[in-house]
This record gives C-alpha cells, structure tokens and sequence, in this order.
DNA sequence: CATAAATTGATACGGCATATCACTAACAAG
DNA sequence: CTTGTTAGTGATATGCCGTATCAATTTATG
C-alpha cells in the first residue's frame, strides 16, 4: 500500500513536472517571437516527456496527426533557443536532447551506448587545451564539436542488461 | 624560363607522388586480402590527387565510368584500412580525408573552414583529460569523435579570399 | 584454361530532412 | 468582437546520401 502511494506520488511528480517542461518550452519559444498553436504544444508536451535523448522520427510518430514538417521544424527553432541540443551518437544517428536548464550553453555530453543516458560533461578544459595547442601553429579556432560514448556506472554493474 | 622549369619539375614532383601514393592504397588493400582490379585503381589514383577532403559524391563525379556502389565500397574499405579517415564538416557533411601515413591511429584534425586544409592534431591529451572527468564520474568511455573548426594561418592572413 | 570466389554496377530502395504552397490559425488593432 | 496581417501548418514532392540486390563480369589460382 505505502508502495502504490509512493508510486502514485511519484508518477504525479512527473507529471507536474513534464507540465512545467512543457511550458518553459513553449514561453522559450514566445519570447523568441514565436506563436504559440496548438501543433507545437503537442510537440513541445512530447518533447517534455522524454527522459533521454531522441530522433525527430521518434518524436514524429508519437505524433500522428502532427505534419512531419512542424516537427522539424519546432526541432530547429528550440535548437536555436538553446532549450534543445542536437548530440550525433557513435553510430552517426542525429538526436535531440533536452538541455538542462542550468547548462544551455556550449557543453558536451557522456553518452552512455546502452541505456542512452547523457550526463553533461562539465569541469573539463578540452577549449583551453585545443585553444593552446592551436596557438602553438597559429590556427584560430572558431568551433569545434565532441561527442563521448562509453557506458554509464549503472550499465557497466550490470553488463547484461542491453537498451 | 627558370620559372616554367620549375613549374614542370613540380608538376612531375606532384604525379610521381600522386602515383606513389595510389599503389600504396592499392597495396594497403591487397594487404587486407582485397583484389587489384580496374575499378579500384582509378578509385584509388582519384583519390590520391586530392589535396584536401572531399565528399563520396564528389569523388563519383570525377569517375563517370565507376558505379556509385564501387566508390562508396572502395571509401568504405580504405577507411577500414585505415588509409582515410572520416571528418565530420562544421555543417554536418561527411568528407574523407587521407592520412598522414604517420597518423594512420586515432588522431583529431584542425580543419580550416576557408581552405578545407586540414592538419592532424597532436601533443593534445585529449584523451587523458576525458579519461580524468569520466573516472570521476565512474563513466567508463570507450569512444569519442572530435572535429575541430577554425581558421590556418594563411586563411586568417588573408581573410578576403573566400573558399 | 578452367574454376571458384570476389567484384562490379544498374537499379531499386531507404532514411532523413527540406522546399513548396494553398490553407488555417493566431493575435493585435480598431 | 470583427477583421486583417502574418506566422504557422501539413500534404506532397523533392533531394541528398548511402546501402541492398543480383545477374554479369573479372580476378586469382590450381
């Protein structure tokens, strides 16, 4: 009984907070200049409810009657906005992931290939290092993109568990 | 004069190192048990005249006479060879781009985003530094793909001329 | 030269994303 | 509330990039 209570509680926090997501996604967007349909806050409620990264097809066909066109669509602008990040997994598949609120910035990502965890990568100095090796040959670095892959602490306890 | 012989002393310096270049991919895939044939050969010897990236459809292009198949298998092989490596553009385009036949292993690219001139990058202890974050995170990485965007010098020197 | 196996290339297919464009909905001004 | 402008929508077509298929061909070898 305390369990059922405590899942009940639990799925109820997740669904407030899915609610909220949804919402701070949709007022990013407004405060780009962006109009807020009916369409995007579907896509926006689908997005929120993602606890991992995903492809747009995915997203796509957890919305039928939504056109595959605002679906990318809505996938760019909240790129642009920053709410959203594209990460390109080991296999060369393109997928979006839900920033942190607190890491909208450039960041890179722990990409875990089994259970599709992603933890942000903070506390390392992989610019300061390019920007020095760079200087040493007069390149001036304008960008650069990384991905890490490998298994996440809870996957690699229990290898025999695949995604 | 002295110019013109020049010139032509260069332009024999590049087909004799283009020529050394094509047999020894050629050479590298026989290596791997794979067959000398027509097709391979002309692969090969366009692809040891390129002096930067390029794209599998650019490729296809300079060779009307090769099916498409061919030369993506021909990419294919060599990358598994690991003669050419994969580099990932700033606007998401795959290139290939041949390796130093020093850099055959696992090595990240400068790349600038004028001139498409790419150069390995070393005395970078990328990895480490991963390795450090991760460990502390009981993250266990097994890959990691960068590319890294910019301007050479000769680029950033004469910044008029565009690609 | 004969044979087995690898290779080729025309074609079709597939995934993924964007372009087009007539229609619709949002929203601000009156 | 009505209306007009404009952004947004979505069905469809298109395009790029790469792979699967498979009969015909070429290579290497005994």
């Amino acid at each position: 009984l305390t369990d059922i209570r405590y899942q009940q509680k639990a799925a109820l926090t997740v669904r407030n907070r899915n609610y909220a997501l949804a919402d701070q996604l949709l007022e990013t967007l407004e405060e780009q200049g962006h109009r807020d349909t009916e369409p995007r806050r579907k896509v926006v409620a689908a997005i929120a409810r993602k606890n991992r990264h995903f492809t747009a097809e995915e997203l796509r066909e957890e919305l039928p009657g939504i056109g595959r066109a605002t679906v990318y669509r809505s996938l760019k602008l909240l790129v642009q906005a920053g709410a959203l990040c594209r990460v390109m997994l080991a296999d060369g598949a393109l997928h979006y992931q839900l920033n942190d609120s607190a890491h909208q910035g450039h960041h890179h990502h722990l990409l875990c290939v089994h259970c599709g965890e992603s933890e942000d990568l903070q506390g390392c100095d992989i610019e300061g290092q390019l920007h020095s090796v760079a200087a040493a040959r007069q390149f001036q670095i304008t960008g650069h993109w990384l991905e890490v892959y490998g298994q996440c602490y809870d996957c690699a306890e229990s290898p025999a568990v695949p995604a």
